[in-house]
DNA sequence: AAGAAGTCCTGGGCGC
DNA sequence: TGCGCCCAGGACTTCT
């Protein structure tokens, strides 16, 4: 799943790809997967438009476009975008295809149809629904210790649903609050509000870590992921509680157990990360 | 008003 | 082998 280094990823590798390009036209297969405008009026506003530049808020990859327009792209569970040649045979589940001035394309598939990209004048960018919401930005100077000490003090909440929630840190998704949760050796189940300065400051490291370290790895593909070139991260190799139930800890090497929490799975180490 | 549940989707894993 | 069931999960809406 997409979370914040994999869309990071992306936009670094399509970045390098598509700056500067114009889109000449765009075919939209699928049109549900344009939230706004319909997807005509997406299709037309998008064409002879140039990508400017790109840039990432928690999961959501923004292009920032000629005209005054910024497209917002989700890729929620399965959506990809991959830059492509034109004679490349489309992938299954691609849904819409932007044609480029230098004759190639950028491509969004998404198996899953979760997806979904909206174009939209850049004064509305801070509106859109669940951008403008979006919490602090975790590997950016305003996410501190004392921040998060602040902030988890007056939460009665678990730590597991507080971490996915997105208006509260942006980016982190389910791997990655596993993870974080198991370096900081804190239980997903903890109320945000009992934790010690010492545990705060380990949560506030070990969040920055997994998240630069899967940055480093290009992503993780747990399944679908793949980068803006259609290659796949690396990170996966490294997961030490993440889809790992039954299989030993790769520190204390007990077994990792996997719990429900918000109808949500939670992997964990019960030895490492006690209640 | 916070928190929980329902919704969207389809491949894959499982039981029989 | 094959059918049907159910699950995964991000963000948004709806309910409590």
């Amino acid at each position: 799943m997409p979370e914040l280094p994999e869309v990071e990823t992306v936009k670094n590798t399509l970045a390098d790809r598509i700056a500067g390009l114009a889109i000449t036209d765009v075919d939209v297969l699928l049109p549900k997967v344009i939230r706004v405008p319909v997807a005509e009026e997406f299709r037309r506003l998008a064409g002879g438009k140039t990508i400017r530049t790109l840039a990432r808020r928690g999961k959501y990859l923004l292009f920032h476009l000629s005209g005054g327009l910024t497209m917002i792209v989700h890729l929620r569970m399965t959506g990809r975008l991959v830059y492509t040649a034109a004679d490349e045979p489309p992938a299954r589940y691609t849904h819409v295809i932007f044609h480029l001035d230098n004759g190639d394309q950028l491509r969004f598939a998404d198996m899953r149809q979760f997806g979904r990209l909206a174009l939209v004048e850049n004064e509305a960018v801070a509106h859109f629904p669940g951008l403008k919401d979006l919490g602090v930005e975790p590997l950016a100077p305003e996410f501190t210790r004392e921040f998060l000490q602040r902030e988890l003090r007056r939460r009665r909440t678990r730590l597991k649903p507080l971490l996915l929630d997105q208006t509260f840190i942006a980016g982190l998704g389910n791997i990655y609050a596993d993870e974080a949760l198991h370096r900081a050796r804190l239980h997903p189940q903890r109320p945000a509000h009992t934790l010690s300065a010492r545990e705060t400051a380990a949560l506030h490291r070990a969040i920055r870590e997994v998240l630069l370290e899967g940055i480093a790895e290009r992503g993780t593909t747990f399944r679908d992921y793949v980068d803006g070139n259609g290659r796949r991260g690396g990170f996966q190799e490294k997961l030490q509680v993440y889809g790992r139930e039954g299989r030993p800890c790769r520190r204390c090497g007990r077994t990792v157990e996997r719990i429900r929490i918000n109808g949500r799975s939670a992997y964990f180490c019960p030895f490492c990360q006690k209640q």
